[in-house]
DNA sequence: GTCTATACAATGATAGAC
DNA sequence: GTCTATCATTGTATAGAC
């Protein structure tokens, strides 16, 4: 499938198959851990998946703890482009409150095994994981919905309800959505449901009459 | 703390301190399950911990996953109970609703390192626990939601919205209280929260005005 | 029923050659 | 940078005494 170019041999192409032993570590990692689970995982078949040996682990990541973090940090730096741009997005303080959501949910479903692993880590037991503050995305999202609600409550948008309130109900339907997505047990559920569900919550939010 | 009544050797007292080893084994295990997580925690910490050895942990439940299968099948019970209580309780639908929740609510926060066990294996890795068919609980309890949300339709209670996403709404609800209850990250939400914020979903489906 | 002692496999991690 | 070979540890599970 590739397009045999002329030779250039000083410039390696950048194939997928050629990739750096880091990505390929990475990329393996991923999915060994979201189907073994973090503890359960073993050094030597992430090693094996990536077609390298273990100490290549060991020497680019130190241990099997910074595999796994150099993982969340990826995952880290992914949430937090998509909520800088949803701050700048222009509307109405419902419809902004949506596209993020939505924005959200299309940034997990393009990255199902990572987001696992992520959200592994976030629920899973105190011991298993190597700290890390699993709730800075958590506190920054939180705090961009409660700014766009509190804007839609200044501007007679919504009712003057408890920010906090909206803020977690709109969290609620976006993990809730999210959860479904990225548990196999789920039936998928349909594109339109992050939505419909805010939707469905916020007709009770609008200062306006129904119809 | 106990009473010491007058000697009765042929009654053995059922104090906490002299439990049946299968008991002891059980609580341990979850305390064990919970910290370490299921796949990094070991048999012999268990066994430890409720002060007998290995082999009677294999003796009484044969192995490693029979104890996590035997804590499964408790809390599932739990459950089942207090969904079963739910279906006959009397009033109106949202009240039947939000009353659902809040037992279910209660039943998390008086079972805390239980329930985060089971929902530990109900979304960690797919390898990771045995097979154990956690959409038992999940499906039985949207299908008490959406039959109360019917009735709700039927008398005129509700608006004619779709049933399904309600019952999602209601769960996505219930499932952020449960987690910020279960989770230690989170600041513990109040008393209150199920009721408020399900109310403040439930305001954009009455059929009823404002005020 | 519960113990001591042990079999056996697998793990995370390292040393040192190249 | 990547490999081969190896170490020390820990895991599940079992055999057999009592």
């Amino acid at each position: 499938m590739e397009t045999p170019g002329i030779s250039a041999p000083s410039v390696p192409a950048a194939t997928e198959q050629d990739e750096h032993v880091r990505t390929r570590l990475l990329n393996a990692a991923v999915r060994v851990f979201d189907r073994k689970g973090y503890a359960a995982a073993s050094v030597r078949e992430v090693a094996e998946m990536a077609g390298v040996t273990k100490p290549a682990v060991y020497y680019h990541f130190g241990s099997k703890e910074g595999l796994l973090l150099a993982i969340l940090h990826q995952a880290e730096r992914q949430l937090s482009h998509t909520l800088e741009q949803a701050d700048l997005r222009p509307g109405s303080a419902r419809e902004r409150i949506v596209a993020l959501c939505e924005d959200v949910y299309a940034l997990f479903g393009q990255h199902v095994p990572l987001a696992r692993v992520a959200h592994a880590v976030f629920l899973g037991p105190p011991d298993g994981a190597p700290p890390f503050d699993v709730t800075v995305f958590e506190v920054k999202f939180r705090r961009s919905i409660e700014r766009m609600v509190e804007a839609g409550i200044a501007s007679g948008e919504f009712l003057p309800v408890a920010t906090e309130d909206v803020a977690l109900g709109v969290m609620a339907m976006l993990e809730l959505c999210n959860e479904r997505q990225l548990h196999p047990a789920f039936e998928p559920v349909g594109p339109g449901v992050v939505r419909r569900l805010i939707s469905l919550f916020f007709d009770g939010v609008m200062n306006a009459p129904r119809g």
